[in-house]
DNA sequence: CTGTATCCTTGGCGATACTG
DNA sequence: CAGTATCGCCAAGGATACAG
């Protein structure tokens, strides 16, 4: 007889806890900003700069979100002129894990490929 | 010739590796797919069972694409009606981890914001 | 069953100029 | 320095019908 296959996958609850941590890791600069600021704090223009290319806008949009998002916190230091720290929250150190997943999956492909 | 401005939306940043396995696993159903794929392999109509939504042109965009890249192994099964067997190749079992450590966090996220 | 072929909408992102 | 405000594009993705 022909085995017939399952027809349901195992655990199917994935679909979910995926979706929650790419909304928050999935913007085009999104993981890399987690990046910088998992190694340090950095002030506005620090990011622009570490993340050449970033139009302000774009930098401004995720920052708010992830902010919203309890992943990045947001100080203002009583500078003159005013510069804010952007840093990452304990949360936000909870998505490093699967960030350096990513990067180490990044390396090996890079090797395996070419 | 018109002189078109360049404001095309350019690949995501090149600072870290982390591009290029977000490259990858980047797409909006693609996670899911190699998730569902990683628990053993599947065949077109069961992916689009499991991933209920997804319209065939783009699971067929996908799988061609996670194919071209050498994550994901073509074959057609010698069956009437004729199947296709999609399953992960040894580089694609690399990016587990990856998806698992998402999954991870996603548990974790779900747990500190409700 | 396993895909293609079209058409259409959306929102993410880029570029630039301006403000406190 | 640290953002806002506008404008515009275009490619990803949805919906649907068709084909081998």
């Amino acid at each position: 007889m022909i085995a017939r296959r399952k027809n349901k996958v195992e655990s199917p609850p994935v679909n979910c806890p995926l979706s929650e941590c790419l909304s928050i890791i999935g913007g085009a600069w999104t993981p890399n900003i987690i990046w910088y600021l998992s190694a340090q704090s950095r002030r506005f223009s620090e990011l622009k700069d570490d993340l050449q290319g970033i139009s302000p806008k774009v930098l401004t949009q995720r920052l708010k979100k992830l902010e919203a998002e309890g992943v990045v916190n947001r100080e203002v230091m009583p500078t003159s002129p005013p510069t804010v720290e952007y840093s990452l929250t304990p949360l936000g150190n909870e998505l490093k894990p699967a960030i350096e997943a990513i990067v180490e999956v990044g390396h090996k492909l890079k090797r395996l490929k070419g």
